[in-house]
DNA sequence: TGTCGTATTTCATTATTTGAAATACAATTT
DNA sequence: AAATTGTATTTCAAATAATGAAATACGACA
């Protein structure tokens, strides 16, 4: 076995323990064993660690994950402020243009969802808190990505970039072209790159140094996306939101 | 060193240091090393793989907790489902009483926020997405003892329970008195008793087995919370959200 | 009661973690 | 520019913890 230098190998296998209970709603000792590829006993002790430190529950001989993680992390979040500042902004922005709006930030490679509103209409695409979306092919994601140092961008779209739908950009030099062009008209938008019949539209929030360090999206059913409802209702809706945030953050 | 059976250490110095970013916004490795005790290439390895995971973030030589955690536990509070059925209820019982509502589920010996909706008014009390109050002494917390078999009470009040304000509780058979009283009336109070200025009061929602998995609460300074209010305003609001919420639970 | 599949413990072997010390790096001072 | 200081990182032999095969316990079902 080919040892990594300076790495803790046995933390790294709790960890990767974790994020399969994430993904799994509930599981056995042995089905996740054979699914990660660990011996039974060698789980049963990583398991049994994680139980003990609050990560996960037991019940019956069977794991599940706890809300643990999700309390350490919202530490993080909440950290961010952002939040508090932008969410007045977001349900304005929401009840204007009547679809879900999305505050993200990039997390790797891809964006996560810090907060939410959702459109007070039945029709509406699921999302949830914490969600994780590929930037490349994200309204918010390239929203971001339009307005980051290119080295920050060569980072995040290292190749292959990964289809989802026919209408995925994975070709590097075109996704850069677009992201030239969303950062001259100040918004990006996906047409179902993603999933297709999802279409976002978004704009960047940038700090007072001019950072950008989010992005504000609408997030609706293909069908409704309409150039009509684009230029007339969602851009300007985003728009304004996204002026009044920046002034905040200008202060902030 | 007296060791476990059957438990990796490694990693459960991996997950406490992780737990030592989350309250830390930032810190150094000879830093964390001395509050940790923890020798510096020790810390150092530990770090390094937190980073390698993506757990932690590193710039120019500081550590900071990622948002992946967060991530990562979403998507078993996402599971919960609770929260989308809550939401709409929860809203508009914010509106009727103009205070903060809460949606909170045990968690260990304490109780977490899962979802909230802010009062419309300035003068609120500040919390968080994911934040942890003490069950033996937070509205929610109490609500939820109340109604849980007495061998889970007894684990969750294991003594001694910790004093915040002059009026926590934290003789336990006064306690369970009052969880009876508590159980008899439908609903459970904390007259600043974890924070001299807040007070607030809760309920139980129960599933289709009666069996409690959450509380629902409203949280607001302490000088709004006069008896008047609570009988005319926040208590007949707060019953109705549970009796429309467990009807939900009942069918789904 | 017996059988089967899964979970847990034991224990000798093996591999990884460990920290002292050496070294590299960065910021600040002289 | 050189010296100083404090922190971060690497090295390496010793110490320790992780490992998995096998034995055992458990629990469901026949």
């Amino acid at each position: 076995m080919s040892r990594q230098p300076n790495l803790t190998a046995t933390l790294a296998k709790g960890l990767e323990v974790m994020e399969a209970l994430a993904d799994l709603e509930e599981t056995g000792l042995t089905e996740l064993a054979r699914r990660l590829d660990l011996s039974a006993p060698t789980l049963f002790r990583i398991l049994s660690t994680l139980v003990a430190e609050g990560y996960a529950l037991k019940a019956a001989g069977r794991y599940r994950l706890s809300l643990k993680s999700w309390e350490i992390g919202a530490k993080a979040v909440r950290r961010l402020k952002l939040k508090d500042l932008v969410r007045p902004r977001a349900e304005r922005l929401s009840q204007r243009s009547a679809e879900s709006a999305h505050l993200a930030v990039l997390q790797g490679s891809g964006v996560v969802i810090i907060d939410k509103v959702d459109a007070a209409q039945p029709v509406r695409v699921d999302t949830y808190l914490g969600q994780r979306a590929p930037a490349h092919c994200s309204a918010t994601g390239k929203a971001i990505l339009a307005f980051l140092p290119p080295e920050r961008v060569d980072e995040v779209l290292e190749p292959p970039l990964q289809r989802y739908t026919e209408r995925t950009i994975c070709d590097v030099r075109k996704l850069r072209k677009e992201l030239a062009a969303a950062r001259g008209q100040g918004y990006a938008v996906n047409r179902g790159e993603w999933r297709t019949d999802v279409c976002a539209i978004a704009v960047p929030l940038q700090d007072h140094a001019k950072e950008v360090v989010a992005s504000l999206s609408l997030t609706l059913p293909t069908v409704r996306f309409t150039e009509d409802a684009i230029r007339t209702s969602f851009l300007p809706a985003l728009r304004e939101a996204a002026a009044a945030i920046s002034a905040d953050l200008g202060r902030a």
